[in-house]
DNA sequence: CTGAAAGCGCTAACAC
DNA sequence: GTGTTAGCGCTTTCAG
């Protein structure tokens, strides 16, 4: 295969019999060159399909137009989803993206990937990692002095720091107070690991609904799992054993409570007349388990197209010369999406019947 | 948030007195230089926190040691999880990766995202799409003088262009064969859409197996889905119509053989004894499906790691001045998954006594 | 062993 | 309107 060298500006600019800055002039839509001048220039440009290098361009102007992202567990639908929400947002802004995925969640020497985005003149940063054990610890150190602007991205948030995120707590304010609703009282929960900060804000809220509505929950009342199913399953068995009156459960996300549904089938358990169940995520399947599961849909995207807007906010007005927007934290509302896993008949209500 | 600026060669240089030329040697761990040199240039270095510029270095080098990475439907497990291996074996080889997300599947004019990649001078490019539609059309035109390497992750192996791809016909073989060999006889098929060249693999093997084995597959035996849930759950009710001998299905996707599972509960259809089923892509959902889902598993991180290690090695000889590598197709075989959904009991066999 | 000069591809600041 | 000079941050000759 024959390579074809890409062409300089200095060749468009013999070849049209004028100056680099001329062509320059061009490629850049300055208005002053004479038309006929463009004219010729542009038709060189076509000929020799040239191609300004986004690298002079950048070392010269000291802007790249390039964001740096960083995820962790890609393969989970939460990150990817996320990063198309970012490199949407990004490409329609006219920003190209340098990703850098994470080996795992819980990294401690950020310092490699910071260097590498900044010696490739990142013109900002967006940390989209979940908040995992102490991986968010260097923010208050390393960042703070940091040479461009950074987003996190579902982090908790801390005073200094850009954070965008959607509401785990109220998402799980709100399955709960849902189960309540239906008539349940015996509410168990599910957790996710809980060194991970999402997790912890979930368990929060069940445990504060609960409180609140004084149904008292106790250590009895829920486990930690580890996100997979398999975590959901073993957790739903043990809980039936030490928690008799249980009927119902707060999930800490879709691929644990479809370990419950499995395990309650085998049992013989009835959903949602002997156990509710709600989950969170709302995964692409969550509609079609059986039965179709309630759960809570954070909108990654929206997260995504915020944190880009931010960021790029933040490089416009620094670059300006403006004194820094100050930072702060954007926090976005989740979604309860009720499905048949929770949907009780509740006398007189006719909810039954409007289910498909 | 104050924003410290980056320091440069010629500030190191000039606070160790010494000249840039040296400072350079000392961070290429060029041999030509005093230890006691080297080690005053290391402390300023360190002082300053300085890092060079990878920016300059690849406009000086004409290499940038960064990848394009095109994809499409990160949202998607395949798509998302592809990528991931990208990432990581990329990162792993000292190399970044610059991301482009195509806004749909079948986008026709590539160049723009051609050219943001050439002017960013990447060393290669990975076109993670797959194939719909035309929207591999291009290749034969303008990607053939193209001035950096291109692989192709999931493409129909073409002349003259490298392909890394799992073999979605070999999958398509293996599950139909399973079903057969589970004594099922008349067996239909769910395609995902066919301007999709991974939904004309899966079918046309399954056509073939059929063919083979003398079960003469018609028209009435299988239909084309989108991929979803909702579609495979309609198709499989349209096929419980027209098909009345219909005993299994291999279906094209998890995803769809998940609402073919939906509708066999509601209509009362033991699986897999009236009705088995075999998917396509072993979601981490699967294996908790009602009943446990078989299926076939490509490693995507296997094609992503080894079109990484295709790319660099066709760099690494073009930069060398060898004569290019010649372009290949490499193609990695599934696994068969199995589980219930499938697993009929065969007289004699003791099959069902080993599942669990 | 070390430095000076030239230049990667481009643009900013001046001249003319 | 257009060209010249200088320089972004670095490396590659080539002297010494």
């Amino acid at each position: 295969m024959k390579r074809v060298a890409r062409s300089t500006i200095k060749e468009v600019a013999s070849a049209a019999g004028v100056s680099t800055q001329t062509v320059s002039r061009v490629i850049n839509n300055s208005p002053d060159v004479s038309s006929e001048t463009r004219k010729r220039v542009q038709d060189v440009i076509e000929k020799l399909r040239y191609q300004p290098s986004a690298l002079a361009r950048s070392l010269i102007r000291q802007r790249s137009h390039t964001l740096g992202v960083a995820t962790a567990g890609l393969n989970y639908i939460g990150p990817s989803r996320t990063l198309s929400g970012i490199a949407l947002a990004a490409e329609a802004a006219g920003y190209s993206l340098l990703l850098m995925e994470l080996p795992g969640f819980e990294v401690h020497d950020i310092s490699p990937i910071m260097r590498s985005f900044l010696s490739r003149h990142v013109d900002g940063i967006i940390w989209a990692v979940p908040e995992v054990g102490e991986n968010h610890a260097w923010v208050t150190n390393q960042a703070l002095d940091l040479e461009v602007p950074l987003v996190h991205i579902t982090m908790a948030p801390r005073k200094n720091n850009s954070v965008v995120f959607a509401d785990n707590y109220l998402g799980g304010r709100m399955a709960t107070a849902h189960l309540i609703e239906q008539g349940y009282r015996h509410i168990a929960h599910i957790s996710g690991p809980l060194d991970w900060w999402e997790a912890r804000q979930r368990k929060a809220s069940w445990k504060d609904v609960l409180d609140e509505a004084g149904l008292e929950p106790t250590d009895e009342h829920w486990a930690e799992g580890n996100w997979s199913p398999e975590s959901g399953a073993q957790i739903f068995e043990k809980l039936l054993e030490h928690y008799v009156e249980m009927d119902s459960l707060f999930v800490g996300n879709d691929q644990m409570a479809l370990g419950v549904l499995q395990v309650a089938r085998q049992r013989g358990l009835r959903i949602p007349d002997d156990i509710g169940i709600v989950g969170f995520d709302n995964l692409p399947e969550s509609a079609f388990f059986t039965p179709p599961l309630t759960t809570v849909e954070q909108d990654q995207y929206s997260v995504a197209k915020l944190a880009v807007e931010e960021i790029l906010k933040i490089i416009e007005s620094d670059w300006q010369g403006l004194e820094s927007v100050h930072s702060r934290s954007l926090i976005l509302p989740p979604t309860l999406i009720v499905r048949q896993s929770s949907l009780r008949v509740i006398e007189g209500s006719g909810a039954q019947g409007s289910i498909k």
